[in-house]
RNA sequence: GCGCCAGUGGCGGAAUGGUAGACGCGCUGGUCUUAGGAACCAGUGGGCAACCGUGGGGGUUCGAGUCCCUCCUGGCGCACCA
C-alpha cells in the first residue's frame, strides 16, 4: 500500500463552474478512484483560490461585499461539483480568503524574511493616476487602464519582494529530475529562468572617477568593441544628465512606432577600451533592457545584429574579430578569432575562457552568470487579498510583526468605492498604536499577490486545521503531490513559486522534499464552435437552428454564420453550462464525454453527437448488465482479463480516451457473441473497472445486481490468461505484407516455412526467383527476401 | 526572428521499428418498433483491378507513420535577454 496524493488545480470561486473544470476534476477524479481501488491511501483534497481583484470589481457592480460575494460564489460552485460526483476529501476544504488559512501565510511571511528571503525595494508599477490604484500588466492595454482609460503611468512604489532569485540555479537544475513533467512546461520554465554564462567586465570613463559594468556572453568579441550603450534608466544617467534631458530622451523613446527601430543619444564622455589604448563613444540607447545585466552593454557591430544594426545607423565602426566575410556581417555565429592579439586563432569557447582569465588577473572584469529570472514582486495595492504582516512608524522605519502579534485581519467595513487602496483609506484599521513601542505605527496596506496564496495550498492541504502552517512530519510523508492536474496556462508562474516555495520552506523547516508536484499534467481546453449574424454579432449554440442546409437564429430568424472551434468564452458566447449538460445527459454521459474524444491533454471540441453518444453508451451497458446470464465462449475470461489489464494501464497513462476505446472493444465483443453475464463474477470485475469513469452507474447495477455496492478492490489479473496461445502471423515477401496465417506461438521456423511456401499467393509472389534470407521475428512477423 | 510541439480516412483519433487506420463520430444500405436524443444487422482510406496510400523530397533498415537529413504547413511559447 502506498500513498497518492491526487491534486487538481483549486479554482478561482468566479461563481459557476464552467465545462473546463468539469474535464480537469473528472480527469483527477478517475486517477483518484482507481488509486482506491488499488488499496492506495488517497488524499484528494479541494479548495478555494479565493481572494483577487474579481471580488473587488464584483463588490462595486452588484453594491455587495467582496466577502459575500466569494462566499456565495463558493456555496455555489461546491454544490455544482458535488453534483459531479467526485471523490473528493471535503474534511480538508480550505478557502485562502479564510482567516485559518491567510494567518498562517503571514506566520510564513515571518519565516521567509527572517530567513532573509523577503525584503523591500522600490520598484516600478502601472499606475492609474485616476482610480489612485496600482494595475496588473494584464490590466494594461495599449497603454491605458482597463476601466479608466486613463492614460497609466510608470510609477516607483516601495515593495516587498520575495528573494526567488537565491534558487534560480536549483530551479534550473531540478528540471531535469521532474521527468514526469511535460517538456514544453519545462522548457518554458527553463527560459524564464533564462540563465546565461559570460562575464561582467569593467569600463573606465575617461577624465571621470566612475566607471561602468557591462555583462556579455561575448568576450571573445571585446577587441571589436566599438561604442558603449547604456539604459535610459541606468545610474549614470541620472548623475550627468539634467533630468530634463532624460525626460527629453525618453519622450524621444517613447515616440518610436516600429519598437525595434534603434536610436541613441551621445553622451558627452567617453569609456577606456579595457585592453586596446583606445577611447569609444557612449550612448544612452533605447534597446537596452535596464532589467537585465547591468544595464548596459558593449557594442560589437562585426558580430551582433542589434549592434551592427545601431552602428550603421550611427556610422560607428565596425571591426570585424571573428574570421567572415563581408557579406556575412553581421557574423554571429562560431569561429575563428582574428584581430585580437591576446586571443588570435582560438575558437570562440578558447578565447572566451583566455578573455575571461585575464580580465580576472587585471582585475577589470570577471566571469559571471546572469538570469533572467527576477525577485518576485508580492506587493498588490489591493484590498481583497492577505495583509502583509508589517507595521510602519512615523519615521518611516518598519518591523515586521512577531507570530504572537498575528493575525493580521482583514477590516470588513471597508468603502472600496473611494480611491485608491480601500486598506490605505481605513484610518481606523490602519493606525495602531505598537505595543512594543508605544509608538504611533501605520500598518502595510498592501497584500499578497495571489500566486503567494497558491504556492502552499497543498501543504496546507494535509492539515488544514493545525495551528501552524503545516507539520512537518505529514509534510514528510505525504509530499510530493504525486499527480498534480491543471491547465497549460500555470506553466510559468504557479508553478515556479510552488517550487520556490517548496525549497524556502525546506531549507527554513529542515524538509526532505525538494519539489511539490511529481508528475505535471496539463489538460487541454475545451473548444466549441462559434457562430455569428452577419453584422458581426455572437449567437449562442443553443439560440441556433440548422434549417434546409443553413443556420438561423431561432428567435430573430437571422442568418447564422459558423466559426473555426474556439476556446470557450463568454465573450465569443459558445460556452456549454455544466448544469444544464448535467439535466439534460446525467453525471455519466457527461464524464465519458469530458475523456472520450480526444486524449487528456489535448484540446476536446465540444459537439452534440460526442455527448450524445457518451449518453448512448451508459444506456448500452446498463441494458447489457440487466439481460438474462448465459454461458461463456471459451476465450471470454481471456477478453476480460486483457480488458482490466487495458484500462489499468491507460489510467496510469492518463491515455483516457483509450479507455474508452477499451470499453466500448469489451461491449462489442460480449454483444457480438451474445455473451451475457449478469450476477457473475465476471461482471462485478468489470464493474470495478467501470466505476473510476462512471461511479453512479456503476454503484446502481451493482446494487440491482449484487444488492451491495463494488467499492472493492481492482479485480487481480490473472497474468497467464493475458498471454496468447495462437496468433496471426503475418507473412511479408520483401517487406511487404502478403498474407497471415494462423498458428501456435512457439512454432518452429522450418516447419512453418514449409506450410508458408505452399500458399499460391506467397508461391505467385516468390515465382521462380531464389529465396536468399528469411528473417523471422518469432511470434511476430515472418519476412521472405529472394534474389 | 528564436525555441518547442504537431501534420495519419469526411471528422476526433489508435498503432514497444514488424498486419496502418483500433475505438468513436459521420455516412450508405437494411431490420425492428412499447416512434426513441432509440436499438439491431451489414458496409465504409483510394482504385474496376493489378496496386496505391500516414504533409513533400531524400536516407538508414529485411521492414519506416515511427529513426536521421531537408523542405512545406499549422499551433503554442518567448521575443532587442547582450
Amino acid at each position: 500500500m502506498s500513498k497518492k496524493y491526487i491534486l487538481e488545480m483549486f479554482p478561482y470561486p468566479s461563481g459557476n463552474i464552467h465545462m473546463g473544470h468539469v474535464r480537469n476534476y473528472v480527469i483527477g477524479d478517475i486517477c483518484a478512484r482507481y488509486h482506491k481501488l488499488k488499496g492506495d491511501t488517497v488524499i484528494h483534497p479541494m479548495g478555494w483560490d479565493a481572494f483577487g481583484l474579481p471580488a473587488e470589481n464584483a463588490a462595486i457592480q452588484f453594491n455587495t461585499h467582496p466577502q459575500d460575494w466569494t462566499f456565495s460564489n463558493i456555496q455555489n460552485m461546491k454544490s455544482q461539483l458535488k453534483k459531479l460526483d467526485l471523490d473528493l476529501d471535503w474534511e480538508r476544504e480550505l478557502a485562502t480568503c479564510k482567516e485559518n488559512y491567510y494567518q498562517y501565510q503571514q506566520e510564513l511571511f515571518i519565516d521567509l524574511y527572517k530567513a532573509g528571503l523577503a525584503y523591500k525595494k522600490d520598484a516600478l508599477v502601472n499606475w492609474d493616476p485616476e482610480d489612485q490604484t496600482v494595475l496588473a500588466n494584464e490590466q494594461v492595454i495599449d497603454g491605458k487602464g482597463w476601466r479608466t482609460g486613463a492614460i497609466v503611468e510608470q510609477k516607483v512604489l516601495s515593495q516587498w519582494f520575495f528573494k526567488i532569485t537565491n534558487y534560480a540555479e536549483e530551479l534550473l537544475n531540478d528540471l531535469d529530475k521532474l521527468t514526469l513533467w511535460p517538456e514544453k512546461v519545462k522548457t518554458m520554465q527553463k527560459n524564464w529562468i533564462g540563465k546565461s554564462i559570460g562575464a561582467e567586465i569593467k569600463f573606465q570613463i575617461v577624465g571621470k572617477e566612475d566607471h561602468l559594468n557591462v555583462f556579455t556572453t561575448r568576450p571573445d568579441t571585446i577587441y571589436g568593441a566599438t561604442f558603449i550603450a547604456i539604459s535610459v534608466n541606468h545610474k549614470l544617467v541620472s548623475k550627468f544628465l539634467k533630468p530634463n534631458d532624460i525626460e527629453k530622451i525618453k519622450n524621444s523613446f517613447s515616440k518610436i512606432v516600429d519598437d525595434k527601430e534603434k536610436q541613441g543619444f551621445l553622451l558627452d564622455f567617453n569609456c577606456k577600451h579595457p585592453i586596446l589604448d583606445k577611447e569609444i563613444p557612449v550612448y544612452v540607447a533605447n534597446f537596452v533592457l535596464d532589467n537585465y545585466g547591468e544595464g548596459a552593454i558593449f557594442g560589437c557591430p562585426a558580430h551582433d545584429e542589434r549592434d551592427y544594426e545601431f552602428a550603421m545607423k550611427y556610422e560607428l565602426p565596425i571591426i570585424k574579430v571573428i574570421q567572415c566575410t563581408d557579406s556575412d556581417l553581421p557574423y554571429t555565429q562560431d569561429g575563428i578569432v582574428i584581430n585580437s592579439p591576446l586571443v588570435n586563432g582560438l575558437t570562440k569557447s578558447e578565447a572566451i575562457n583566455k578573455i575571461v582569465d585575464y580580465f580576472e588577473e587585471e582585475e577589470i572584469g570577471k566571469k559571471s552568470i546572469n538570469y533572467k529570472l527576477r525577485d518576485w514582486g508580492v506587493s498588490r495595492q489591493r484590498y481583497w487579498g492577505c495583509p502583509i504582516p508589517v507595521i510602519y512608524y512615523e519615521d518611516g522605519s518598519f518591523r515586521v510583526l512577531e507570530k504572537s502579534e498575528l493575525p493580521v485581519l482583514l477590516p470588513y467595513d471597508v468603502n472600496l468605492k473611494g480611491k485608491g487602496n480601500a486598506l490605505l483609506n481605513h484610518e481606523k484599521w490602519r493606525k495602531i498604536i505598537c505595543p512594543k513601542t508605544n509608538k504611533i505605527a501605520f500598518r502595510e496596506t498592501d497584500t499578497f499577490d495571489t500566486f503567494v496564496d497558491s504556492s502552499w495550498y497543498y501543504i496546507r492541504f494535509l492539515d488544514n486545521k493545525l495551528d501552524k502552517p503545516f507539520s512537518i512530519e505529514k509534510v514528510n510523508e505525504y509530499l510530493p503531490v504525486d499527480k498534480y492536474i491543471g491547465g497549460i496556462e500555470h506553466a510559468i508562474l504557479h508553478l515556479l513559486y510552488s517550487r520556490f516555495f517548496m525549497k524556502a520552506l525546506r531549507d527554513i523547516y529542515k524538509l526532505k522534499i525538494n519539489e511539490p508536484f511529481n508528475q505535471l499534467f496539463t489538460q487541454g481546453m475545451i473548444t466549441h464552435k462559434t457562430y455569428k449574424t452577419q453584422n458581426g454579432e455572437w449567437v449562442m449554440p443553443k439560440e441556433i437552428i440548422f434549417k434546409d442546409g443553413k443556420i438561423i437564429r431561432d428567435n430573430t430568424k437571422e442568418l447564422v454564420e459558423e466559426g473555426p472551434s474556439e476556446k470557450m468564452s463568454k465573450s465569443k458566447k459558445n460556452v456549454i453550462e455544466p448544469d444544464e449538460i448535467l439535466e439534460n445527459y446525467g453525471i455519466d454521459a457527461t464524464r465519458f464525454f469530458m475523456i472520450s474524444d480526444s486524449p487528456p491533454d489535448r484540446e476536446l471540441e465540444w459537439t452534440d453527437e460526442g455527448i450524445q453518444s457518451s449518453k448512448n453508451l451508459v444506456r448500452r451497458i446498463e441494458r447489457y448488465f440487466y439481460v438474462k446470464k448465459t454461458s461463456l465462449k471459451k476465450d471470454t475470461e481471456q477478453v476480460v482479463e486483457r480488458f482490466i489489464y487495458n484500462i489499468e494501464k491507460n489510467i496510469l497513462n492518463f491515455s483516457l480516451n483509450k479507455c474508452i476505446a477499451d470499453i466500448y472493444t469489451l461491449f462489442n465483443y460480449l454483444e457480438k457473441e451474445k455473451i451475457y453475464l449478469n450476477d457473475s463474477k465476471i461482471s462485478k470485475k468489470i464493474l470495478v473497472c467501470l466505476y473510476p469513469f462512471v461511479p453512479k452507474m456503476s454503484l446502481k447495477i451493482s446494487n440491482t445486481l449484487f444488492k451491495s455496492n463494488n467499492t472493492t478492490n481492482w479485480p487481480f489479473i490473472n497474468e497467464t490468461l493475458l498471454l496468447e496461445t495462437h496468433i496471426n502471423l503475418p507473412i511479408q515477401v520483401h517487406g511487404k505484407l502478403v498474407t497471415t496465417i494462423e498458428t501456435k506461438k512457439g512454432y518452429l521456423e522450418k516447419d512453418i516455412l514449409k506450410s508458408i511456401y505452399q500458399i499460391d499467393k506467397i508461391k505467385s509472389k516468390i515465382h521462380d526467383r531464389k529465396v536468399i534470407k528469411v528473417i523471422n521475428v518469432q511470434d511476430k512477423i515472418i519476412n521472405i527476401i529472394t534474389s
